[in-house]
RNA sequence: GGCCCCAUCGUCUAGCGGCCCAGGACGUCAGGUUUUCAUCCUGAAGAUCGAGGGUUCGAAUCCCUCUGGGGUCACCA
């Protein structure tokens, strides 16, 4: 039974945009083997703890689609999913590695860890903790007086650890580059590194697969399993999304946090279709395609090892083929839902035809249409030294018993052939008068849907 | 800096020893259609496959070295 599982630690706004690439290939690779994809909430860090970011995170991922079998607010048998609901379990094992020498107290200050890492890199050293705790002569009576410490992982120098990773083969690290990780902080909270091990082997976690970023920490996780002597998990250490300059994706250059391309117009299916391309391909070469699709073609070793820049241009150009292949009747609703309703769902309908192979994201659809809805407050050109054509306009149109845009058209053209006027000017000057734009949906056919009336006194309010 | 990962057009990638003097997509440029924009159509430029050595009859594909980029070195995840 394959059981995946996504980490997020609710220290920020929402769930990162690389974090939903690796939510993405856990979810596919669970629905392709009718296996259970689970979130758990990694809380363990009690100072960058951040309100609301939890609910957030949850919310975005179903938003996307990406629904999660078991979850903090899903239930599930291998509960809790939330770390700091299992800092029990965490001191039990935490006491087991003790007893086994895997793990010793530590009661060194911050001041004494603090200069001895600074006195190392001064002499070009790697910082790393010098054990020295490792053989005290009554810890455990120094525990029971109430003095703080934490619990450190006892790494032998000369041990050799390597693991197997999927994409990326066999790899191997010396302990003596290794540091006497912390397991149990002072606070009674475990760090990352055993509470993802304690974590995964009870929710019997089969494949993780996670950031690149988390390979050096890999063969902590290998010596626990190993001290423990359960069953390790097939790893996947997936490529890090990038800025433009190659450096990891940050705040700084891009928006990171997933929630932002839903509220700026972008659709979940074309951001998730997108993430798919990011260190993968589509074996027939294929850039378009559903999730459904992806999970029947998907290989988890066929995911590539270089980090791939984040395009925000291609993921447009992605949105915008997503828009256009959309039925009209969605795109309507998608318009109505993302503006709020704040435009009726009739006026919006009538509009959709026009703009469909125009907007790239739902977010163009305003400052394309807004015309539609209100008056120009302001005109992209000086109308003045076109007062007069802009009457005899008016005085045609005002003539027309259809007000279709073909006909509206017709009139149109044969007054600037009577005008001895080029097209392009007249239409330029008309569409600036009606929409305030030079540039706007096809002209005839928005005064169609304006209406004879609303265009009649767009005009002569001009005049 | 130590350790680890990575390396094909600007970008995403195809390629698993001969079909590749490297294919597709985005983007760019030029032309056509068009009353604006967008779409659409046609075409073009764009990668000495990071460099240098091997192995081989033959290498983008295998090996080594170098270079470059990235990650990680917390009582953060």
């Amino acid at each position: 039974m394959v059981r995946t599982r996504i980490a997020p630690s609710p220290t920020g706004e929402d769930i990162h945009i690389g974090n939903l690439h690796t939510a993405l290939i856990n979810w596919t690779f669970a629905k392709k083997n009718d296996g259970q994809f689970i979130v758990r909430i990694e809380d363990t860090d009690q100072q960058r703890l951040i309100k609301g970011s939890e609910e957030r995170i949850l919310k975005t991922l179903k938003e996307y689609g990406l629904i999660y079998d078991e979850g903090p607010d899903a239930g599930g048998s291998a509960g809790p999913y939330r770390q700091s609901e299992r800092l029990e379990t965490y001191q039990i094992y935490g006491k087991e590695l003790i007893e086994k020498k895997v793990a010793y107290y530590c009661f060194c200050s911050k001041e004494r860890l603090e200069s001895l890492r600074k006195k190392q890199q001064k002499e070009g050293l790697v910082p790393r903790y010098d054990k020295h705790c490792l053989n005290l002569k009554d810890p455990e009576k120094r525990v029971e007086d109430g003095e703080s410490y934490v619990v450190r992982l006892n790494i032998p120098e000369d041990i050799v650890i390597s693991f197997e990773d999927l994409i990326r083969g066999e790899i191997t690290f010396f302990g003596k580059d290794l540091d006497d990780q912390v397991l149990i902080k002072a606070d009674g909270f475990p760090t990352y590194h055993l509470a993802v091990v304690v974590d995964d082997h009870f929710m019997k976690v089969t494949h993780v697969i996670r950031g690149e970023d988390w390979i050096s920490g890999t063969p902590k996780h290998i010596y626990l399993y190993d001290s423990f002597g359960w069953e390790k998990p097939i790893y996947v250490h997936t490529p890090l999304l990038r800025n433009p300059d190659r450096s990891k994706l940050s705040k700084r250059k891009n928006p990171i946090w997933a929630s932002w391309y839903l509220k700026h117009g972008y659709l979940p299916e074309a951001v998730l279709n997108y993430l798919c391309l990011m260190g993968w391909s589509h074996p027939k070469q294929k850039e378009i395609f559903d999730l459904d699709e992806f999970i029947s073609v998907f290989e988890l070793k066929n995911i590539q090892t270089a980090g791939p820049i984040f395009d925000v241009v291609k993921l447009e150009w992605m949105n915008g083929e997503y828009i256009r292949r959309m039925n009209s009747g969605l795109l309507t609703n998608k318009l109505l839902e993302f503006y709020h309703e704040k435009y009726p769902k009739e006026a919006i309908e009538k509009t959709v035809p026009l703009i469909q192979e125009r907007i790239k994201k739902l977010s163009d659809y305003l400052p394309l249409c807004e015309f539609f809805f209100k008056m120009p407050e302001e005109y992209q050109a000086d109308l003045k030294p076109h007062k007069s054509i802009l009457k005899k306009a008016h005085d045609t149109l005002a003539k027309i018993t259809s007000w279709k845009a073909e006909s509206i058209g017709q009139t149109l053209q044969n007054l600037t052939v009577k005008e001895k006027l080029r097209n392009a000017d007249f239409f330029m000057w008309l569409r600036v008068a009606i929409t305030g734009k030079k540039i706007s949906p096809p002209l005839n056919e928005s005064m169609e849907i304006l209406g004879k009336k609303e265009c009649l006194h767009r005009l002569s309010s001009l005049l």
